[in-house]
DNA sequence: GGACGAGTAAACCGATCTGTATACCTCTCG
DNA sequence: CGAGAGGTATACAGATCGGTTTACTCGTCC
């Protein structure tokens, strides 16, 4: 289970404005819909600059995906911090509440991993191990926060499914029903383990 | 509400081997990924031929996406149709069963839906109905086998998650695991109005 | 003051993209 | 027998793809 940690670059001002065009063009039209002339014309910058920094496309697209990847992170973090030592319960709904700010904020088209992975097929692009690893890391944060994976793994579902509901508009307040049923999953749990006493 | 029907081709054999071609290497590699000769050369044909019965890529793509819908529906029915009268606990039951075995069967990454809506943009391409229109048809599907919207609602993010969790392998058995969930909900609500007597 | 990193500007590469053109073949059916 | 549908083979079009190259500018820091 070494999943090797993908190769990172230090972003100059340059770097940086193609990047957030390289993140913006990416995940409203696609990885291949999108050419590397669009993103440097975006940003404002050569051709030869954005080879510079990246070296190639492939390595824009991790950038791309590890730092989204690292700012939801930060941005649950947050969230959570704030809630640091409150009943489970709060602290899953949190991360539901935190899901849908997140969303409404800059998610339109749902979760960028998942659309990422629709587009590589190549288990050997080094862009994959940012998405099972973003999303391990949720499974395992959903288990973590539940008590016991049986739980974490419901709560893995309705947010997975939340996601993709917001993004297709299946339904509108996708996050919010996600997390009513979060709520009662827990409340169940919890008084099914403190009332009883057995297991 | 009167989202137009896609216009659809009749298929001659080598529209046909086109077809299944491009159903394949756009769910493997996604849609702009795979290119017109590709499909062309895997399905034996010519680029002529291709396009004397298609017209364009983008019908190939609203072609590729449409019979999908067309063979999943035509799947689930089948299953449903052999549980015909039973609870609506089994016939739940059945839709969670019959995706697991198609996922299983053809699968593998996830659902051609979310990964086809990842690559196009703008609303108004033609196979952007036919996406909606079968997330909309779930949604409604599972509303009127539960026999309320919410319940409805929570078995399509459980199902919309499993395809997530399946496709990217976030934890095993996905399916099992939102089938078990979902009949816990509809056994709550049973037992929630069987106990009071009302109906 | 000289090396160096970051950047611009623009041409160029071979490959591939969607889509079209011309010419010819073969089978069926009226 | 003759027309038309379905097909092959091949060449071509213009655009765009990811990526490279050469030449030059501007700061900053040792």
């Amino acid at each position: 289970m070494t999943t090797k940690k993908p190769h990172r670059v230090e972003l100059t001002p340059a770097a940086r404005r193609a990047l957030r065009a390289a993140e913006r063009l990416f995940y409203a039209h696609g990885i291949h819909a999108v050419g590397v002339d669009l993103i440097a014309a975006e940003a404002g910058i050569t051709k030869k600059t954005l080879y510079d920094r990246f070296g190639s496309k492939e390595q824009l697209v991790v950038e791309y995906l590890a730092g989204r990847d690292e700012r939801w992170r930060a941005f649950l973090a947050e969230r959570l911090e704030a809630r640091e030592g409150a009943p489970a319960g709060e602290r899953i709904d949190a991360v539901f509440v935190a899901a849908r700010d997140w969303a409404e904020r800059e998610g339109g088209k749902g979760c960028s991993m998942v659309n990422a992975h629709a587009e590589i097929s190549d288990p050997a692009h080094p862009a994959y191990a940012v998405i099972t690893g973003h999303k391990r890391w949720m499974r395992d944060l959903f288990a973590d926060l539940a008590g016991d994976e049986e739980s974490g793994r419901t709560l893995t579902l309705l947010y997975e499914g939340a996601l993709v509901a917001y993004g297709l508009q299946v339904f509108p307040e996708a996050f919010d029903h996600a997390r009513t049923q979060a709520r009662q999953l827990v409340g169940r749990a919890a008084s099914r383990s403190g009332a009883s006493g057995d297991q």
